[in-house]
DNA sequence: CGTCGGTCGTAC
DNA sequence: GACGTACGACCGACGT
């Protein structure tokens, strides 16, 4: 296999010289660009003749470098840099980035360094090295392998033969040589009278500058002999100087590189950049390729579509944009008008406007979409849904470009179809209102919705190659998008409530609030807003005189949160009610009140949405009810949570997994002491806490308490300081307790510390299945943010396998429960809802606890637990 | 009147 | 400064 050329751009020397190359161009309201375009131009130019597989320009820091300080004098007298040309200085990283390049640079040395650093650490990769530079130290670096092309001869590679023949040194001796030559551009003061005749031969003589000094007795040029006596320290200063560092670490290369891949400029960026910039060629090299051409989008009624759908069965593609009219809250929004793509060329636009318009449709999809022709689209569980409330089967989806672009970047919660498109492809819609409607009809329909169906050609290809670049195509391929439809199917399905039990309980909680508010305002001597944080601070620190116990995070106002109500209650009766009332409203307001109205008069049933492009981590989310924040933990909230009642004649099975994320965490650092707790069957906290806790008096229940806690401070990365806060001990005795752990469980810390250092070095985290989460600040210089990351990196690769390994179960408990009554309802992290017929669901559940602890192989086995209930209950 | 940031609280 | 991932009710400041 041919050996990947990378590329270094020593970033400030080139911009150096193309300001004084270039004649002095402005942009129109004066602003200086002409170093930016030459630099442009050159870095563009190399690109396009080298095609690097890998890519970085290096740029001096903005501060001093170890040269600064290991000699104070150096550069002392180098000119200010001409204000024309410091002014494009900023843009440089932007420009580099926007053609696709890695930026480096590294506080405390040299673009030289950071180069001469990258091109060593590529032996390891066997990378051809190309260094673009005009500075003479950075010949040191060359070698069979590593070649420097000079602005001032951009045709011609500089490899060692190249050196000894212009020098008369090999490279190995480019710092003795500069050491007594000197160098003016980079003020390296060499040996004054030592020039290049006289250097060459002594360093072919002798060897290295050391080797020089020590036999100057035995130099037989008695001038080079006086000059080297008298200038010795000046001369190992120079060569000092000239000796660039090959052990600069750059965060940014990534393990083996990889962070300095080179996949083409961003085109979108680029075109914009370059028009901000008024650098209009550039700009006009990088507007939209040949696919911008606007597809043909014809109008037609159902009978028309056969033409597009013919094309889609030779294919096996279909292209489906869907426009919903409003949605009611509690009913699916109706759908409008559909875009139909089979090729980039042309699409098809249908509108809806009554319910014949569907049967229609359906009509004349449905034999190719059950023929296995698969979706491709922009968040396509809208239409999947509406399909399979048809009465249809769940389509087979075959490309998500919302779920590829969140996979991408998962910080980046569900984009627009637009937005994914002009970032990843460059190209743009036109503009357009969708059209009005008129007094003669409906409005007709928005032709961009086919614009936006044929253009998921071009924009599937160019995410599926991205996908494959970062290692993410298997999780989209054998979890996402097998997901899909599983989500629109559990979407549609919704779940069973039972109004009416919680319309008394909202009267009932509606009356207690009273009361308490009642006693409140009269043991406070004063009425106010009590839903108002703000006012409640007030009297009960300023009016009871209670004492702040916390403060809040951004406005810095005294803390009203439970747990400080909690310690301020043996202080005042006041505290304890405001905990009841607050713990009543939030039932009433936040579920007892809303649910019933989002009860579907269609189905009778709860319809939750559940986002697939939305947490960070890959877990789902769900709104509109959100399902998955349902309560549990206290007996109110489970009288909320019975009101989720199975249909009748049906049961509710609930399948957990058990500790999930800790038996993640056992297979991820392979610590023996955690896996066999898990492989024995054991209760984990209980474990945890005999190895912590043994001979600490405290009983096995509080032990245990504790031990779980301890247990999920590591999940998260907790500190200290707040487990202290937690288990009510001091910030040392919890430190303990961490160190405790890290020692009884040492295969955890070393991953702790991995995972860490993955992060660091590629900037991103990845779980089992090759799920990524980018971690931009974990290298920030704030610290609060940098250990925030850190604590995100450590977290993210374990719950983001919990959601990978229930997503997995998904997929395959849906296709298992096919031939059975059993139907998936619903997820919850580490739990499936499921409903079947009252007859059958033992056999059910224990189908779903197969699926479940069958999702994956992991060197500690997976355990569910199932409860079959007629409400959802535990 | 809507928007948005802040606080608080629910789940896993 | 200090616990990871979500969603959402509510207040209150601000802008239209």
């Amino acid at each position: 296999m041919e050996r990947p050329t990378l590329l270094l751009v020593d970033g400030n020397n080139l911009l150096f010289r193309s300001f004084f190359a270039m004649p002095r161009l402005t942009r129109s309201d004066g602003f200086p660009n002409g170093a930016l375009h030459g630099f442009v131009a050159a870095l563009r130019k190399l690109l396009r003749e080298e095609a690097p597989g890998f890519a970085a320009v290096a740029f001096d820091p903005p501060g001093p470098t170890f040269r600064h300080r290991q000699f104070p004098d150096y550069k002392a007298n180098r000119p200010k840099t001409p204000p024309d040309l410091a002014v494009q200085l900023p843009f440089m990283r932007e420009v580099s980035r926007a053609l696709g390049v890695s930026v480096v640079e590294v506080e405390g040395f040299e673009a030289d360094d950071v180069i001469a650093s990258l091109a060593s650490a590529s032996a390891a990769e066997d990378h051809q090295v190309l260094v673009f530079s005009g500075d003479k130290d950075l010949l040191q670096v060359v070698d069979d392998r590593v070649r420097v092309i000079r602005p001032s001869a951009p045709g011609q590679k500089v490899g060692p033969v190249e050196v000894e023949a212009k020098l008369g040194v090999p490279p190995r001796y480019v710092p003795d040589y500069l050491g007594l030559v000197g160098d003016s551009v980079d003020n390296i003061p060499g040996v004054p009278g030592i020039g290049p005749k006289t250097a060459a031969p002594l360093i072919s003589a002798w060897g290295d500058l050391d080797a020089i000094l020590a036999h100057r007795d035995r130099i037989p040029q008695k001038r080079a002999r006086t000059l080297l006596a008298k200038h010795e320290e000046r001369a190992v200063l120079s060569r000092d100087l000239a000796r660039l560092r090959l052990d600069v670490p750059v965060p940014e290369a990534g393990e083996a590189l990889e962070g300095l891949r080179y996949r083409g400029p961003r085109a979108a960026d680029a075109r914009e950049l370059f028009e901000k910039l008024e650098l209009r060629t550039h700009a006009r090299d990088f507007a939209p390729a040949p696919p911008a051409r606007i597809p043909k989008v014809k109008e037609t009624t159902a009978a028309g579509l056969p033409v597009v759908l013919d094309a889609a069965r030779t294919s096996g593609a279909l292209a489906v944009h869907a426009a919903f009219g409003p949605a009611t809250g509690r009913d699916p929004a109706p759908l409008t008008a559909l875009g139909l793509a089979a090729t980039e060329d042309g699409a098809v636009l249908t509108r809806l406007d009554a319910d014949e318009d569907a049967e229609a449709i359906v009509g004349a999809l449905a034999p190719i979409l059950e023929g296995g022709v698969g979706l491709v689209g922009h968040g396509l569980s809208g239409f999947a849904r509406w399909w399979i409330e048809q009465g249809q089967a769940a389509p087979r989806v075959l490309h998500d470009s919302q779920v590829a672009a969140w996979l991408l970047n998962t910080t980046l919660r569900a984009r627009s179809f637009d937005e994914v498109l002009r970032d990843a492809t460059g190209l743009a819609l036109p503009d357009g209102q969708p059209p009005a409607a008129t007094l003669f009809g409906a409005a007709a329909p928005d032709p961009r919705l086919g614009i936006r169906a044929a253009w998921q050609f071009p924009l599937r290809a160019r995410l599926d190659a991205l996908l494959e670049q970062e290692g993410l195509a298997p999780v989209f391929r054998d979890i996402e998008m097998p997901l899909l439809p599983v989500l629109a199917r559990i979407e549609t399905r919704g779940i069973c409530f039972d109004a009416a039990a919680l319309g008394a309980l909202g009267e009932e909680l509606g009356v207690r609030i009273e009361e308490l508010s009642g006693r409140i305002f009269a043991l406070a001597g004063l009425r106010f807003d009590l839903q108002s944080p703000k006012q409640l601070a007030e009297v009960l620190f300023e009016k009871l005189n209670l004492p702040q116990l916390a403060k809040t995070k951004k406005l810095k106002r005294a803390s009203t949160r439970a747990s400080v109500l909690e310690d301020l209650s043996g202080y005042h009766e006041v505290p304890g009610l405001v905990i009841e009332y607050r713990e009543l409203s939030k039932m009433k307001s936040t579920w007892v009140d809303p649910l019933p109205g989002l009860v579907s008069k269609a189905t009778g049933r709860l319809h939750t949405r559940l986002h697939q492009a939305v947490a960070a981590t890959g877990r789902l989310s769900s709104t509109d009810p959100n399902l998955q924040n349902i309560p549990v933990r206290t007996a109110l909230g489970r009288q909320v949570r019975r009101a989720f009642v199975a249909a009748p004649g049906k049961r509710l099975i609930s399948a957990d997994y058990s500790q999930i994320e800790l038996r993640v965490l056992a297979h991820l650092s392979g610590d023996p002491a955690l896996g066999e707790a898990f492989r024995a069957g054991e209760d984990v906290h209980a474990r945890t806490a005999r190895e912590l806790f043994d001979g600490f008096g405290l009983s096995s229940r509080e032990a245990r308490r504790r031990a779980k806690i301890v247990n999920f401070s590591v999940i998260y990365g907790k500190t200290p300081f707040t487990l202290a806060k937690e288990i009510g001990t001091t910030t040392a005795e919890a430190k303990a307790f961490i160190e405790a752990y890290f020692d009884r469980y040492s295969g955890v810390r070393d991953l702790v510390e991995a995972i860490r250092a993955e992060a660091r070095q590629t900037g991103r985290v990845r779980t089992l299945f090759g799920r990524a989460r980018h971690l931009p600040e974990i290298r920030a210089t704030h610290r609060a943010r940098r250990e925030a990351a850190e604590r995100m990196a450590v977290n993210a690769p374990i719950q983001g396998a919990a959601a990978d390994l229930i997503k997995l179960a998904m997929v395959r408990v849906e296709r298992a429960l096919e031939p059975t009554s059993g139907r998936l309802l619903l997820q919850v992290h580490d739990e499936l809802l499921v409903e079947a017929d009252a007859g059958e669901a033992t056999a059910v559940g224990e189908r779903v606890r197969r699926e479940m602890e069958a999702a994956a192989e992991l060197s500690v086995p997976l355990v569910a637990g199932v409860t079959i209930a007629k409400y959802w209950d535990h």
